[in-house]
DNA sequence: ACTATACTTGACCAATTTAGTCAGGTATGT
DNA sequence: ACATACCTGACTAAATTGGTCAAGTATAGT
């Protein structure tokens, strides 16, 4: 099991987008900038960010990002599920003859994974962007 | 984030394992056919199953696997350790110029993979097999 | 002793996914 | 007009996954 790397970034990005916020847009060449991260991999995460209406952008000379709504509204489930960073179990194919279909151990796992997904969206269905920024002001005292 | 078939597998194996348990020693080549999962591919994975103490093997006419323990104490944790299923989190590299290393949001999301994953390991943590073996036998009434 | 069964080990491979790069755009403030 | 910055889609190298294949070794039963 495993994150990727895209989840991690959408995230480390908005945090930084949301503490430069206040002023004016950020461009996501700041943020690449600030945060390490490839510029043109950026654009791919904020494409879709932009989508799921969790970033605005102004175009032009000063343009850049804004988030769309206040941090405490946006959850970790909102921007993970944006960037298609989602829990993904393997479960058995329909029509496959392999994996429990009609065999003895059926639903054992399908039961299981459903309670582990939930287990994990509760965790990212709590935390909020503002929740992240509160705790990266502490680390930074 | 995903979870593989590999954990998916031992787990079915190891229920399937459990249930039939009780007078013999289960062969391999019983487990593949009862739920369709490759011979071989079975093969490495109890190889680490025994590896980790979890399952005793009995070669020879009439051989198998045998359960190393009782199912209530053999908790998933145990098995996904087993066969290499973690929770990898993707971290920023210690030396690398990219990530949060001395970044704005420097471990802002490290601290908050690492509160993930022990989210995620309370819940392996409590299920055990012989909880997936009540589950599946409610389930086949 | 022979043989069938079943575990053991390690090499190999095709398909998919990931984490990007590259090359072109288009919109807009000054 | 021009620099900035968003926008889009195609491409790719490396890693991972989910196996297969081949060649063993150990043991119970005859």
């Amino acid at each position: 099991m495993k994150l990727t790397s895209k989840g991690r970034y959408a995230v480390m990005a908005l945090v930084d987008l949301a503490r430069f916020n206040n002023i004016n847009p950020v461009s996501l060449r700041d943020i690449s900038l600030r945060q390490g991260i490839s510029l043109d991999y950026l654009e791919q995460i904020f494409s879709k960010l932009k989508k799921d209406q969790i970033v605005k952008s102004i175009r032009g000379t000063q343009g850049g990002y804004v988030l769309s709504k206040k941090p405490n509204e946006i959850k970790l489930t909102n921007i993970f599920h944006a960037v298609d960073e989602k829990v993904k179990t393997v479960k058995c194919k329909k029509d496959s003859k392999k994996g429990c279909n009609g065999k003895a151990t059926k639903c054992v796992t399908h039961n299981l994974w459903d309670e582990l997904e939930n287990h994990i969206n509760s965790f990212f269905d709590k935390k909020s962007l503002e929740d992240l920024l509160k705790s990266n002001n502490e680390n930074r005292i």
